[in-house]
DNA sequence: CTTTAAATATGACTATGGTCATGTATGACT
DNA sequence: AGTCATACATGACCATAGTCATATTTAAAG
């Protein structure tokens, strides 16, 4: 490795450090380009030499966080056990991970909104959080409607999107309450819901 | 009505007047403050007399809007249909609006969502449109439950959850997609499979 | 070791949202 | 009408994200 890539990276990762010092200090709006830069010893403008915009520093964090994450939980989904099952330890697990550190997940994911709610539109491709999730569950109901434990006359794409949609959803009225009762459980009870219906 | 009040009533509606043209004809994030305040004839202060922030302007269009589409709707509520059908109606009703016009559908949820995203967690009170929709919805239940047409040891509270994150979920899938698919088409599926349940 | 071109760093500069001390119009009271 | 407190308007000013022409560093070639 040249002596330019090893400063890369070393330049990345002290602006990676000193950025997630701050941002959990004060906050991410009262964390400004100017006091990242000056801690990290380098000029403004090579901030935006690694990072398009403040913002784009955020998705790093949840990128890197998520990975994290999914990683732990993609072998939840490769046990043999029933697909409403592997849904709802695949989904609570995820819920789990977030309860750990309920502050830090709101200020994440909220920023995150804020930003990909914007510029998420001009690409064709969405690389959104939600995107990941739905594919993981449309796997995991194909394989359901192959050993007929989901109907297998409904649309996997819907169903996929309504586990999506219920699981985020959930995701951001837990962040939002004040009231601190368990996401997990709550996510738990509603796959039971979703799987049974709600029609007599 | 004093003079004082008539004049604040104006200025307000102009400020209104001029920005919706101007974000219409350019995107918000291209309309500056400044122009609006040019364009109504005030200064730059006064604009934030009227609105706390220049986010604060579009809350004002969302709100706008949406009291008329609710306006609109809530005597489908009314009807003596089954409890299903009432709902389907109603988020169908909703979809369709919003296909009308689907740009500015765009514009107004997107730059909603960043907004309230930030700015929505501080009040104990959560305003934000899902509320909303989360509040008739629960009400339908309630009734649907009482006439049998819904499960009667469901937790209407989490379906009714269920129902808004489908719904806005969707709304939002269907925002980002280039493909022109029909909204209220697929909505109008989804709550079929909620109703019967995703599981065999 | 020089020279050179490309990659990278730099910080003065710009654009814009938002603030605030000050000025001005309004209407209640005498 | 004249006086005064209050509500409202004003625009100079500030803070900060992001830009860009220029300077510097690196790596390769001669």
């Amino acid at each position: 490795m040249s002596l330019r890539e090893k400063k890369k990276i070393e330049t990345k990762n002290r602006i990676f450090e000193v950025s997630g010092r701050l941002v959990k200090e004060k906050g991410f709006e009262n964390t400004t380009v100017d006091e990242i830069t000056t801690e990290a010893g380098i000029a403004k403008g090579t901030f935006f030499n690694y990072f398009p915009t403040k913002e784009a520093l955020l998705l790093y964090f949840v990128e890197q966080k998520d990975e994290l994450i999914y990683n732990l939980i993609e072998n939840e989904t490769k046990r043999s056990i029933p697909t409403k099952e592997k849904i709802k330890n695949l989904l609570v697990r995820l819920a789990e991970s977030y309860e750990k550190d309920k502050e830090l997940t709101k200020l994440l994911i909220f920023e995150y909104r804020r930003y990909i709610g914007y510029s998420g539109l001009k690409p064709g491709e969405d690389k959104s959080r939600s995107h990941r999730l739905n594919k993981i569950l449309h796997d995991l109901l194909e394989v359901g409607v192959e050993k007929r434990e989901v109907k297998s006359h409904i649309e996997v794409k819907k169903a996929a999107e309504i586990l999506t949609a219920v699981y985020f959803h959930s995701l951001i009225v837990w962040l939002k309450s004040e009231s601190c009762f368990s996401f997990s459980m709550d996510i738990s009870g509603k796959i039971d819901l979703l799987f049974e219906g709600i029609g007599d």
